[in-house]
DNA sequence: CACTTTCTATCCCAACGCGG
DNA sequence: CCGCGTTGGGATAGAAAGTG
């Protein structure tokens, strides 16, 4: 049996919900966490909620190459059980015990959500079908994350799953530097603009939704340097805006989705989260 | 491992606002 | 009107990551 070390202290990493598909069995793990963590997972973790005394096995996928993990087999049955839906996100805690992962799950209003107790209370379920009240049987016992190999048809899967459940709209993401909070533009790939914003050599506006109410117009850049190299900024008074009027931070990331024509759905994923403590006071975790 | 692509930080300059 | 400081935007160098 394949040993696996340990992290260095008890790690945290989030999981964010950002579309439907992220609910599916092949959620991918954030970078930074596979980065640092990785090498502490093994074919299998266990997740487990707070006031729960049941350990989810959760298969996990790696990319031939390692640097990308997604979350398989089982994912999809643990968002199911807690009723996740879009906008919600997921703190992994390391628990000590190999593979093992404590959940917290907030909505997107950093608010944690109502465990179900015991298999007492269970959230409204999405899903129709066999009686989820309780644990399915195979969490009854705990898998040995070396009792399934991986199989040929897996590892080959591995490259089409990680596209497969992107959203089907065009998807960029954007972690904030400190640039990007002090100055006026932030950039952006310029393949990403020069397919869906506006050719290159020419600028146009965008629009930023956070939802119906919360509209911003920035403006697109797609230039070429002196050695025909293409670069694309959304800046303006528009952007400005949009980073002031949602407290952008450092580390912050925007994932923006290509809803319509020049018009971008935007969700911002906070690179700190507050999290209430019993006590009532309330701490910044930082998430990245 | 070399090449390509993308990202990040920074420089430079024009435009603008403000006070004297 | 002039000088100075600030801001916005274009451009680029270099680093980092990806790819064959």
């Amino acid at each position: 049996m394949a040993t696996f070390p340990r992290p260095m202290a008890s790690p945290s990493f989030c999981l964010k919900i950002v579309t439907a598909n992220d609910l599916r069995d092949g959620k991918e793990l954030p970078e930074t966490a596979v980065k640092k963590y990785g090498h502490c997972m093994a074919e299998s973790i266990f997740l487990k909620a707070p006031n729960c005394w049941t350990w989810w096995p959760i298969k996990v996928k790696r990319s031939v190459r390692g640097g990308r993990m997604w979350l398989h087999k089982g994912w999809q049955d643990f968002a199911n059980f807690y009723s996740l839906d879009q906008g919600y996100f997921a703190l992994f805690t390391y628990e000590g015990e190999h593979s093992h992962f404590l959940v917290r799950l907030f909505h997107w209003n950093d608010m944690e959500i109502d465990y179900p107790i015991h298999g007492g209370g269970v959230p409204k379920r999405k899903r129709t079908g066999a009686n989820r009240n309780t644990p399915p049987a195979y969490l009854e016992a705990r898998t040995s994350p070396t009792s399934s190999g991986s199989s040929t048809d897996e590892n080959q899967n591995d490259l089409s799953t990680a596209t497969s459940f992107k959203s089907d709209k065009p998807l960029l993401m954007l972690r904030m530097t400190a640039t990007y909070i002090r100055c006026s533009g932030a950039y952006i790939s310029p393949s990403f603009a020069k397919e869906h914003v506006c050719r290159p050599g020419t600028s146009c506006n965008v629009t930023l939704q956070i939802s119906e109410e919360k509209v911003w117009t920035a403006q697109c850049t797609v230039g070429e340097n002196s050695e025909h190299k293409l670069y694309a900024r959304v800046s303006g008074a528009g952007w400005k805006a949009f980073k002031e009027d949602n407290h952008l931070e450092v580390h912050d990331v925007c994932v923006f989705e290509l809803i319509e024509e020049r018009t971008f759905k935007v969700s911002i994923i906070r690179a700190k989260v507050k999290i209430n403590k019993q006590d009532g006071e309330s701490e910044d975790k930082l998430m990245f």
